[in-house]
RNA sequence: GCCCUCGUGGUGGAAUUGGUAGACACAAAGGACUUAAAAUCCUUGCCGCUUGCGGAGUGCCGGUUCGAGUCCGGCCGAGGGCACCA
């Protein structure tokens, strides 16, 4: 018998454009039926797809398809998060339009996503930096405005002043400025900010109702809002009669205190703003930069003042007030005292600027005597000590203690406060969406009337000169007032592009609605997206700016939204081996040859150093060309092989014998279709094959049914091989009438449909002559048919298996252990021992304690 | 530095609630078919002893338990996030 290859590029292309045609994938307008709203985290559009996108959106298919056909009505969207700065670098580059470049990229990747064959309902293809989608956006930046969630503030940015222009935190690279190369420093600036902090409380507090939420993901949130009760203090200044507040979470440690850190831009800086020495301090400050993680790493460095403040508790007793790198203006009061037993960063500053150590917490089995602080700071609980008033106490009623006291004396108030801080949303550049608001000649801000949106960029720029090409344009931010006819100024900063990923999936559910971002109507029904897929790098700032603005612009509506995303699944990435050649430069895997195991370049035949595997980036080189691969092995192998051996949340190493192997499996997948089209089955079945071929079918259906809900794609795959290799052994053994081949096979095509849908259907087609099994039923199954009816028994002796039994489901715990201390290594076991306990996990195990 | 996660054979990994560690796949070695190759199929797969049995064993150290890959404490290593990359 002759046997044809199967073809991926022929077939591919066939079942492609038929769903293409016949909208299949089209999420119905109607909405009688369950619904399932399906959302992979949408792509920026940077150039071609990778590896990491074709994972996430095999994972999302998977879901998709299988929901399907469960019966829900599918929702199944993509679109493209198309702002964003890589743009404006390919235009300096390049010398392209960010919007040519941009519109270029979507045309390539969506090309590319269509060749995997994914379910996606295209009629609901969006792109952000389209003004039917900014417009919306807009419109909910104005309603923000009036609902008091928006407000303008002074706040720090990453300032280059050789390109005079703002830069992202990865342009800085160890405080210079990735072009220039110049000292980068903090610069003020007056800008917007989405007022997230109003919902903290709210934030926090809903995380609980999330439990198909990952609880790593829960936790990372959770501890970036940070909520935490503390209280303000206010110290009197010795010989003034100013005093400086200050915010702590850790009241407690009160009697630890040994100094106060101000930050440079404090009120009281004032005294110094014509002392050169601090002068020279407040610009070296400048230069750490803002990120929490640069001033986590740099050196503690102080000014000392001469002010010195009154301890509250005290009597007599005074603080030395610093200036401080490691305070920022930005975050409480500006202010902190410092208790350095019991905080790193104060003990390291105390250690630098000779101030006590007063340790104040007792570790519990630690008698004070011997209690030390040296280089580490104790941050755990434990007894209270050295502190008057709340010695014994522990670390919590410490705290309410003293919190007690400060209120009654009027030294401060207890507060609950956040770490989580308010969402700066301007951006000194082009490619964004176009804050509507203008401004008078008083510098007052004036919303654009709705009627005039949307506020579009213009497209006449060009990235010469440095800076904002919004501000540079001859006459885009000049306008004239429609109501008073005065000269205005148009806003040129660009919201964050954050800010458009933070609703897109509302915009998915009403998507070709040109009047409104979204109807009540769609979003009643489609929302909230049942399962969202994506990276768990966005697992803070994403996610939680999504929860926010859905919360923000529902509020006060006829529809309030809080959780957008039910369901969340954080994939892990796509990993590679690394290549660099004698030079150290980072070669593609594609240039590099193997031989005996010595790694060649391809072309130059310089030797090549292999790397670990590592996180596939441009910059690495070790990046692997989806199409390259679909080209070669088809759709369904590449779709097979990112759902193969690796769990979805973990990473996963690509690799050449992956792809193949994945690749001998459709095409066994095909030749097993062919034998079975061939087959006669006989209707000469026994009882026995019967039950033995429905248990097999039956345990499958159940395996890949839990599998995929509970996302082990991998262990489904493992389950997948091993039926597999079932019916080919007994086809092999040409005895046809063995089993029920043709029932078997069907139900297995409609279970692998999620997973590969091109052969699937293409077998099915050929099998059963229709092209409709993307309609067809998810198989059930029966719990009675899979029931064995011998069952295995472990046999214990201590905890270590030493025998096992064949034993009848469901018999007496008695007659299990005698028919245990039948087998005959457990005799030699126990005999001369006394057996001291009998542990019998039903249809399970036996463990036999001896002594 | 801080927060979070992960660590199992040569490799990717499985083990659903604390109950047979290594399913399934890749690689390797041997074999079958073939003039040959490819493809396909079969076998093997830690250590010790003659089929069976015993021992060690899930990053390291310790604990809880009849029983720990799984729970707890400490350490080591890798990855993600740290508010203007997306």
């Amino acid at each position: 018998m002759h046997l044809e290859k199967f073809n991926p590029s022929v077939v591919d292309k066939k079942w492609q454009e038929y769903w293409d045609k016949n909208k299949v994938f089209q999420a119905s307008k109607s909405k009688d039926k369950p619904k399932y709203y399906c959302l992979e985290m949408f792509p920026y559009p940077s150039g071609k797809i990778h590896m990491g996108h074709v994972r996430n959106y095999t994972l999302g298919d998977v879901i998709a398809n299988y929901k399907r056909l469960r019966g829900f009505n599918v929702l199944h969207p993509m679109g493209w998060d198309s702002f964003g700065m890589p743009a404006e670098n390919a235009a300096m580059q390049k010398k392209l339009h960010p919007k040519d470049w941009t519109l270029n990229n979507i045309e390539t990747m969506k090309s590319q996503l269509k060749l995997l064959g994914f379910s996606i309902d295209w009629d609901r293809e969006i792109s952000t930096c389209n003004d039917d989608y900014y417009k919306h956006q807009q419109k909910f930046f104005l309603d923000l405005l009036k609902k008091g969630l928006v407000y303008k503030k002074e706040s720090l940015v990453n300032w280059d002043p050789v390109d005079n222009t703002v830069l992202a935190n990865e342009q800085v690279i160890d405080g210079k400025g990735w072009r220039s190369g110049a000292q980068v420093i903090q610069k003020k600036l007056s800008q917007w900010f989405f007022k997230i902090t109003a919902f903290a409380d709210d934030l926090d507090a809903s995380l609980n109702t999330l439990n198909e939420w990952p609880e790593k993901v829960k936790i990372m949130q959770k501890n970036w809002i940070g909520k935490s009760v503390g209280c303000e203090l206010n110290f009197e200044i010795k010989d003034d009669n100013k005093k400086i507040t200050v915010f702590t979470t850790r009241p407690d440690t009160i009697f630890g205190a040994s100094f106060i850190a101000l930050a440079v831009d404090h009120p009281l800086s004032k005294k110094y703003e014509n002392d050169e020495k601090y002068l020279d301090f407040k610009e070296a400050c400048y230069k750490t930069g803002n990120t929490d993680e640069a001033i986590a790493k740099t050196e503690k460095l102080g000014f000392k003042t001469d002010f010195e403040v009154l301890h509250p508790f005290i009597k007599d007793k005074t603080l030395p007030v610093f200036f401080s790198n490691f305070v920022l203006m930005e975050y409480g009061t500006g202010a902190i005292f410092g208790c350095p037993a019991h905080d790193q960063r104060d003990l390291d500053f105390a250690n630098k600027y000779k101030l006590e150590v007063t340790p104040v917490i007792l570790p519990k089995d630690q008698k004070a005597s011997d209690f030390k602080i040296e280089n580490e700071a104790y941050t755990g609980d434990g007894k209270i000590i050295n502190s008057d008033f709340l010695n014994n106490f522990s670390v919590k009623e410490g705290k309410a203690k003293v919190i007690k006291e400060i209120e009654k004396n009027k030294f401060g108030t207890a507060k609950t406060t956040f770490r989580l801080r308010d969402w700066g949303i301007s951006r000194q550049r082009y490619w964004g969406c176009p804050i509507p608001v203008m401004y008078d000649e008083k510098g007052e801000a004036i919303p654009v009337p709705e009627n005039e949106l949307p506020v579009k960029l213009p497209e006449d720029i060009n990235f010469d000169k440095p800076g904002n090409p919004l501000d540079q344009h001859p006459n885009w931010k000049k306008v004239k007032c429609s109501k008073t006819g005065k000269e205005l100024i148009r806003e040129t900063d660009t919201l964050d592009t954050f800010v458009d990923s933070s609703w897109y999936f509302l915009r998915f559910c009403s998507s070709n609605n040109s009047k409104e971002g979204f109807s009540i109507d769609d979003a009643k029904y489609w929302m909230p997206v049942d399962q969202y897929i994506g990276g768990v790098e966005h697992a803070i700032l994403h996610l939680l700016y999504s929860r926010f603005f859905t919360r923000a612009i529902t509020k006060d509506t006829n529809l309030e939204i809080k959780e957008p995303f039910k369901g969340l699944f954080t994939q892990g990435m796509v990993c590679h081996k690394t290549f660099k050649n004698e030079k150290g430069e980072w070669v593609f895997p594609e240039d590099v040859i193997e031989e005996n195991g010595k790694y060649f370049d391809k072309n130059s035949k310089e030797t090549i150093k292999v790397g670990p595997s590592e996180s596939m980036s441009k910059s690495k080189k070790n990046v692997v060309d989806p199409q390259t691969v679909i080209n070669l092995y088809g759709a369904d192998a590449v779709r097979w092989f990112v759902l193969s051996d690796s769990p979805p949340e973990r990473d996963i190493q690509w690799s050449d014998e992956g792809i193949s192997g994945s690749y001998k499996f459709i095409q066994k997948i095909w030749t097993i279709s062919e034998m079975i089209q061939n087959i006669e089955e006989k209707n000469k079945l026994n009882d026995e094959e019967i039950s033995q071929s429905e248990k097999l079918i039956n345990k499958l259906v159940k395996e890949i049914t839990y599998n995929i809900e509970n996302f082990h794609f991998n262990v489904a795959v493992a389950k997948f091989y091993e039926f597999l290799n079932f019916l080919s052994k007994k086809l092999h053994e040409n005895k046809s009438e063995k089993i029920l081949f043709k029932k078997m096979f069907k139900e297995f095509l409609v279970l692998i449909y999620p997973f590969t849908p091109h052969i699937a259907s293409e077998c099915w087609e050929k099998n059963y002559g229709n092209k409709e099994i993307h309609i067809s039923a998810w198989p059930a199954y029966d719990e009675k048919l899979i029931k064995e009816d011998k069952i295995n028994i472990v046999i214990q002796i201590n905890g270590k298996k030493r025998a096992l039994l064949d034993a009848e489901p469901d018999q007496s715990e008695e007659k299990i252990f005698n028919e245990c201390l039948e087998v005959e290594n457990v005799k030699n076991f126990v005999s001369g021992k006394n057996i001291i306990k009998k542990i019998y996990v039903k249809n399970k195990l036996v463990n036999i304690v001896i002594k």
